[in-house]
DNA sequence: GGGATGTTTCGGTCCTGCCCGTAGCATTCG
DNA sequence: CGAATGCTACGGGCAGGACCGAAACATCCC
């Protein structure tokens, strides 16, 4: 269970009963002791409670011992990964939240400023830093959106990563559609990136680290 | 059993069982075990069998359980070394091993020689670099000392860790009694290093690292 | 509100594995 | 060679813990 969350993402009690092939009851009695064990956290939202790796700590303990048995690697690669949330593809790509940006392209905003230094996790929670304030000021973003405590984590439910959510995140969605970057049909709640929005949002959230390494940077910046 | 080993030195079976506080019988099924699965080998000497940690993959798991776990590390700290080999501080720190140099200085003889990368160790065992050999040439040592398999590793009774052994070494400690820096009693194995010979030997052999790494460092190096 | 789904708690079974006593093997020392 | 020491193999006792079924609790969906 503990490899199969070395990707980063965040997996139900269910979804991590299947994985380790035990019934649901175990799996429970098992994450409860690892999470009051600080060997996980957990996100309870609706019915669902998300399991995800506490800190760094304990992804290089993984790590080192999947590094030791090579056995255990070959299993994780061999096993295909836990498919969630909704099969549409569009939905999965982007889509709202609340008032926010969620889906693909939510998970990656947060990476990016997160990557960024932008966007700092401090004791108190998430914070917008100064140079994140600076290279913001482009979007025309309201004061609120800026200032105090504007942002906070969101558990993306396709991704099972975090997103960016709280007033900024509202703004910067808000400012996206005024951009002419995301168009926000009535009737769903997905949204569109236009061409020149996509090429706009690349350009102004890169993501210096690769795919394999994004997932997994949230984990190293805890604690 | 495998934290009090990562400095890097070779405990007895008996030893080991009283740091764990465990029967001998008990902690030589688990150590037989930690062989079989390849996280200890095992250097058998007499009546002794000394345990050590197999390779540096197995360092770093243990390095990263005792850093999420602060209480190992405590417990580790507080614990004083195991005492091993003779009372007599002479001998500890220098010695007769069959023809070459042991104890104290024979340890940072050999930890010196591989922090410099003088002598690697390869899969088929030790061996002199083209950079150790042209190091060493100016003490005059014979053909036979620098050439194919000229050392090997030997368990130091005392300092519970490897030093070098095999021609190489066996030249190395004439060598250092021609050049005056060692006088060997005929009635000991002690070996007395002169103030000169001290001098010489610590400019001859440097240690990069300082003690606190030098335990790990064969370690590290290998696998 | 009622059914379905996800999760946890409780109780009980069963098995694994830790442990030690005894005994056997190897080595060293006297 | 016999005694002492260090280690390992074997067997049995015992406790802890992994597991599941049943049931309770929470939430979502209709």
């Amino acid at each position: 269970m503990l490899s199969r969350l070395m990707d980063g993402r965040a997996l139900t009690a269910g979804e991590l009963a299947r994985v380790a092939g035990i019934s649901a009851q175990t799996a429970s009695g098992h994450l409860g002791q690892m999470v009051d064990g600080g060997l996980l956290c957990v996100v309870t939202q609706g019915r669902h409670r998300y399991f995800r790796l506490a800190n760094a700590g304990v992804v290089r303990v993984i790590e080192s011992l999947m590094a030791l048995s090579q056995d255990i690697a070959d299993q994780m690669a061999l096993a295909r990964p836990v498919r969630s949330g909704p099969n549409d593809k569009a939905l999965r790509h982007a889509r709202s939240c609340y008032h926010h940006l969620a889906g693909h392209m939510g998970v990656r905003l947060y990476d990016s400023l997160r990557q960024s230094g932008f966007v700092v996790l401090g004791a108190d929670g998430l914070r917008l830093s100064p140079e994140g304030q600076e290279h913001l000021r482009g979007f025309g973003l309201p004061d609120a959106a800026l200032q105090g405590v504007c942002c906070r984590e969101c558990l993306d439910w396709s991704e099972r990563r975090m997103h960016l959510a709280g007033p900024l995140a509202d703004a910067l969605l808000a400012a996206f559609v005024a951009k002419g970057w995301v168009i926000r049909p009535e009737n769903s709640r997905a949204v569109r990136f236009t061409q020149r929005g996509e090429a706009g949002f690349a350009q102004a959230f890169p993501l210096p680290l690769d795919e394999e390494h994004r997932a997994m940077h949230h984990l190293w910046l805890r604690a």
